[in-house]
DNA sequence: TGCCAGGCCCTCTTTAGGGCCTT
């Protein structure tokens, strides 16, 4: 893809974000011609004190969160680096939802699309144990960049399985031109139906 | 009172149920 791609992960206070779960870090890295130009990090400040479940899975304290900026200033930056950017994210629909509902609060609206990787994936590994992030680095042999379940590190590792599924895609179907239209199509697609449709799909 | 996420995807399906994924 020539766009600028911009892969996202946050750690959160919890799973829902309609039902008042907070994000907590953000983790997000730039792709530009198949390779990692820029990143972002940050904490960020819930307003309370999140619970030891989230404490232990992330690694993130309360004592760290009480330092930590809040989304009023993290957002506008993350607004900023994301700004004309095709979004990636694992399990899209989850990242998709904190990142509207935190820039919704600050009057801010995201435009542009989202692409998801874990859709992708099982389509394109089929045969892998599961789907989960950490299972997929794994199998499809990507460095593993820091610890899993924090924001930069987990948006490192997507980045990288993002790339190799768009090499898998070069190299297995030799598919040369990876649109946006191409990836929209492939994450609609029937799992069964996605070797079939990515063979007639190579190009001439 | 009692519940507590939600969307995708498969199948023993579509008048439904349950596993997977994210924190």
């Amino acid at each position: 893809m020539q766009e600028r791609i911009v892969v996202l992960d946050f750690e959160t206070t919890g799973l829902s974000a309609a039902g008042g779960d907070r994000a907590i870090e953000v983790g997000a890295v730039a792709l530009e011609n198949g390779k990692i130009t820029d990143k972002y990090q940050n904490l960020i400040q819930p307003g309370f004190k999140v619970d030891s479940f989230i404490e232990h899975y992330t690694g993130i304290t309360n004592h760290m969160l009480d330092q930590a900026p809040q989304a009023d200033e993290v957002f506008p930056e993350l607004y900023r680096f994301i700004d004309g950017s095709v979004m990636v994210a694992h399990n899209a629909g989850f990242d998709r939802k904190f990142l509207d509902m935190e820039l919704d609060q600050l009057g801010y609206t995201r435009q542009q699309p989202f692409l998801c990787s874990l859709r992708i994936a099982r389509r394109l590994y089929q045969n892998a144990p599961n789907h989960k992030l950490g299972t997929l680095v794994k199998y499809a042999k990507v460095p593993v960049t820091g610890t899993f379940h924090r924001a930069l590190a987990d948006a490192e590792m997507t980045a990288l399985l993002w790339l190799e599924m768009m090499n898998l895609l070069r190299r297995r179907y030799q598919i040369t031109e990876i649109g946006l239209h191409l990836l929209l199509q492939l994450e609609k697609k029937a799992i069964k139906q996605t070797d079939g449709w990515l063979r007639e799909t190579q190009s001439p």
